[in-house]
DNA sequence: ACTATCATGTAACCCGTTACATGATTTA
DNA sequence: TAAATCATGTAACGGGTTACATGATAGT
């Protein structure tokens, strides 16, 4: 029989992505939420509307389950678990090639358009985005600093994937100060083109 | 009088990112469409059917016009043009700050749960995704070649948007590049924990 | 008294992808 | 002769955001 149910569950990649994050820590929706909020799992996030409807998802594809616990609000909280089932598909799905996602960046898209601005405003908009990404620089280099700490990250456990996702933030607020950094050095040149040769070193 | 058409047109961002094209050349859609593939427009895409249906929103909201012109098919084809309105809403959203946007990254997701999953079959994802990244970076560079060898851009031309996005794509390639780098590397000691202090270099 | 946190859910809407539909010209 | 390129459009569907709706407890 194919009773192994062929759920034709085509879960969405935020439901390996609450899966994931299941494998780690049960959870309730909210928790989930929260945690997608946090240093580590930056890179994907979703509002708690949508969190809660995956959930019934992935517990109508047998992926996860949960215990009722009393909750605060008029209704039962419900903590959820990942199922054999549910890490298995996980599993599976970690080593399936993602298919290039279109890159969409409002800001470089500004910055495409820059030439038909005014050059003053521009570097307004590119400080406060520098500052942000200078901040969350440094909230990853305090994260890296205290998973350093600890013992070395062996594979098969959490730690390492902290460390992989946070290597990658790293690297990208780096560059993304870099550039930042460098669109406001060319602004500045475009307002002030007198002294050009008075510039030691840019990169 | 109010009649200044507060049309609550609120342009769609891929609405400004068809009128930054336009303002450098008037198009059809169907070149639009084309040129989003293009190395510099990478970092906006879109579909040639909602690229027809923005440019409808955008007719009616008068920031783009066009003349008809024999084409192909059965229809005419239709040259657009961006208009005075158009430039002066494009210009005006250039310099708003663009609200922080929830990054989505399916491979650094991937990194994150790779604890659970098979080092081999990560490595070679890893390295597909390497070397998609390598030819990015080559592409780039070309591009960078070729933008250095003629005059130096000024602001007020387009050369200038395309030196500051391309800026930014070759850093963000440069910095993948690195982290597919370290992923692979991390992977290959837990496969082979034996020499840690020789690996010189891989790849 | 008000706000924040914890906690769950539904409904409307927007944006984007995929598929459907048509058809001339050029190239392999 | 088959395909790729040029060229325009509609319709269905999926994923995501925002707003609506409820309500207890803890802190300011």
């Amino acid at each position: 029989m194919s009773s192994t149910t062929s759920t034709t569950s085509t879960t969405s990649t935020l439901g390996f992505a609450i899966l994931a994050l299941l494998a780690r820590a049960d959870s309730t929706g909210y928790e989930i939420a929260s945690r997608m909020r946090n240093p580590v799992a930056y890179f994907w996030t979703a509002s708690h509307s949508q969190i809660h409807t995956d959930l019934q998802r992935l517990l109508s594809a047998q992926m996860v389950a949960y215990d009722r616990a009393p909750g605060p609000g008029p209704q039962d909280k419900k903590v959820y678990t990942i199922t054999a089932k549910g890490r298995d598909a996980l599993r599976e799905w970690i080593t399936t090639p993602p298919r290039p996602q279109p890159e969409r960046d409002e800001l470089v898209l500004k910055s495409y358009a820059a030439w038909l601005a005014d050059p003053a405003a521009l570097m307004e908009m590119f400080r406060t985005a520098l500052h942000r990404h200078e901040e969350r620089l440094a909230e990853y280099e305090r994260a890296w600093a205290s998973l350093e700490e600890g013992a070395p990250p062996l594979f098969g456990t959490p730690k390492f994937g902290n460390m992989a996702a946070l290597r990658c933030g790293l690297g990208y607020e780096r560059h993304r100060v870099e550039w930042c950094r460098w669109m406001l050095d060319q602004l500045s040149r475009s307002l002030n083109p007198s002294c050009e040769a008075a510039k030691p070193n840019d990169e």
